[in-house]
DNA sequence: CGGTTTTGACCAGCGC
DNA sequence: GCGCTGGTCAAAACCG
């Protein structure tokens, strides 16, 4: 049972008891009794619906999950599996998520609870209720002091997500630090991820730059958030090294005439150097971004049905690889970015079309957007050939419309990594933003296309949503944006521009990237009246603020998964019951 | 009944 | 031009 679940249901016990105080002394009336007794009955379900997690989460609490580290020419495994301690530790994470003060409130609220009661005791003070009276007073005081171990553990999180944060932060720096003319390409690693990740072989090349990921830094302290950030980089000869052990390239649309491809193995082919970068025109400043149709590639290793890993996780992993296709690209190509993912998109689409393509006997099917009529983002999905457990999502297209809460996250995310590697590649010499024309922002675009437009920097159409380009940057501010963004959500920002109630998750208090356009507070990432030159002034203020971006964490965390798994966005909320396939699509997948 | 999935047909691009 | 392949369409089936 949550920890949610479970307060809710003292806090009901506590009314109950209450009120039957109250019935004792006054009489009561038949009216309140049977809600009484509808409390008892919706405190039972509630307790046996936790009960049932419980034993669903036991059922299905070893979830391996991979995430490839991208080393060169070694197989990275980063396996996790979900341990009930650990789950036990994610739900208080969760907790932590909704607010820190409100496990502190909570707590108070017990307590006030509690001495209400007392007082109301003494009030009606009956001798025959003295027994009843300390059993109840001794039952509360258990639960207070369930409660106040419950928040001990919350501290504890939060504290080593500090720490964490702190590492992070050391490291960033280290990276910052180095010779800006290093001929390196950096590869991304963004990785929310789960603490107990544990290496199978170390890091053994030498061209990889210091990593930011927790994993390294907390062995043995397997309680940890894992949180880590991690910037690496190959160079050229490195990369082509890379062809001649087993790396798998994946072409990200088989058969297509212009081979651009997405790595795919345990043994990765190093990201691209700008030279092959410069091949595939990203550094060109004939390139306009806007033009490049970005391709994200999202895989998950699941080796049962979608929905379901996902309703049992209580943890996710999410990582973020970013290379582009070592094979020769033109201009026209669209940008391949390999996203390592556990959740679900948060989108709602529709399947229309099931292909058997040449080279894998898995079938792959069609989706399109269905949020929004019109919506021409697309997506594929695969199982893949190497390893029949894992799922390439293949998203195409940029959103018409705002994005649930899920969506944006994710958006900010591939959004980022297809932002930093634009960035990375074209140096500061050829800034994306030199690339585009500024459009008039419609009122539907979501809320990263919003800022685009108005820094007059439109970048790489992305999957989603597109990011605001920010010349000079580099790519790791577009990394703490992600951040950024998400200690958006933890604000709580009013987002006036989305009150249409066509996208009720824009008028959410919880919707991202609120407030952007239309004065009132300005993310952070958004620069200041569009002048592009500008550094996202609140990148600093949030980095260097532990709590902010544990909070941020712990929100990305949340926003990637819902409650139950489900998307928070309400339109998506209300259909997705209808089928949970939206979101799977496992099934029909199947190898033959 | 409306939305989604299934599935065969169709189309376009590319290589030979 | 033909065949192959990926991608899309659309009618029928399915589902809640």
């Amino acid at each position: 049972m949550s920890s949610k679940k479970k307060r809710a249901a003292i806090d009901l016990s506590l009314e109950v008891e209450t009120r039957e105080e109250d019935d004792r002394s006054s009489g009561g009336d038949s009216d309140r009794r049977s809600k009484d007794g509808e409390m008892d009955k919706e405190e039972e379900q509630l307790k046996r619906h936790g009960e049932a997690l419980k034993e669903e989460t036991s059922e299905e609490k070893v979830v391996e999950v991979v995430v490839d580290q991208g080393g060169k020419g070694s197989m990275e495994e980063i396996k996790y599996r979900t341990q009930p301690g650990e789950m036990e530790e994610d739900k208080q994470l969760e907790e932590e998520e909704d607010g820190n003060d409100e496990s502190d409130g909570a707590d108070t609220r017990a307590e006030d609870k509690h001495v209400v009661e007392d007082a109301g005791n003494r009030n009606h003070g009956g001798d025959s209720h003295t027994t009843m009276e300390q059993d109840e007073v001794s039952a509360m005081q258990e639960e207070m002091e369930k409660m106040k171990e419950e928040n001990k553990m919350l501290r504890r999180v939060v504290d080593r997500t500090v720490r964490d944060y702190y590492e992070l932060q050391m490291k960033l720096a280290a990276y910052q630090q180095q010779p800006a003319d290093e001929p390196k390409e950096p590869e991304v690693f963004l990785s929310l991820g789960e603490p107990k990740l544990k290496r199978k072989e170390e890091q053994a090349t030498t061209t990889r730059r210091p990593s930011l990921s927790s994993d390294e830094t907390d062995d043995g302290n397997k309680e940890d958030l894992g949180l880590s950030l991690s910037l690496g980089a190959y160079d050229k000869e490195k990369l082509e090294e890379g062809h001649d052990h087993d790396a798998a390239i994946i072409p990200a649309g088989e058969g297509r005439p212009r081979g651009y491809a997405l790595l795919e193995s345990s043994k990765l082919v190093p990201p691209a150097a700008s030279g092959d970068l410069a091949s595939a025109g990203i550094t060109s400043q004939s390139v306009n971004p806007a033009n490049r149709k970005t391709r994200v590639s999202v895989r998950v290793r699941c080796q049962g049905p979608t929905v379901r890993l996902i309703h049992a996780l209580n943890k996710y992993t999410f990582s973020c690889y970013m290379f582009p296709s070592t094979a020769k690209l033109s201009n026209d190509d669209p940008l391949i970015i390999s996203v390592y993912v556990q959740m679900n998109d948060g989108c709602q689409w529709r399947k229309y079309g099931q292909k058997v393509a040449k080279g894998n006997p898995c079938p792959r099917a069609y989706y399109r957007c269905t949020v929004a009529p019109g919506c021409p983002v697309r997506k594929q999905v695969q199982r893949c050939l190497e390893d029949m457990s894992i799922l390439v999502t293949t998203y195409e297209g940029t959103h018409n419309h705002p994005l649930p809460v899920g969506a944006t996250a994710m958006a900010s995310t591939t959004s980022a990594a297809a932002t930093f590697m634009l960035l990375s590649s074209t140096n500061s010499s050829s800034s994306i933003s030199d690339a585009g024309g500024a459009t008039a922002a419609p009122p539907y675009l979501s809320p990263y296309q919003l800022i685009n437009s108005t820094s007059h920097h439109p970048a790489a159409s992305s999957f989603l949503s597109t990011p605001p380009s920010v010349p000079g940057a580099s790519g790791i501010q577009h990394l703490n944006n992600l951040f950024g963004h998400s200690s958006m959500l933890a604000h709580h920002q009013q987002a006036p521009h989305y009150s249409s109630n066509k996208y009720p998750w824009s008028s959410s208090p919880s919707t991202l990237g609120s407030g952007t356009l239309t004065g009132g507070k300005r993310p952070f990432w958004s620069t200041s009246g569009g002048r592009g030159d500008e550094k996202p002034d609140n990148v600093d203020a949030v980095m260097s603020d532990p709590s902010k971006i544990s909070m941020a964490i712990a929100t990305a965390i949340n926003s990637f998964m819902g409650k139950d798994g489900q998307v928070t966005g309400g339109k998506d909320g209300e259909s997705s019951s209808k089928s949970s396939n939206k979101w799977g699509v496992v099934e029909s997948l199947a190898p033959p």
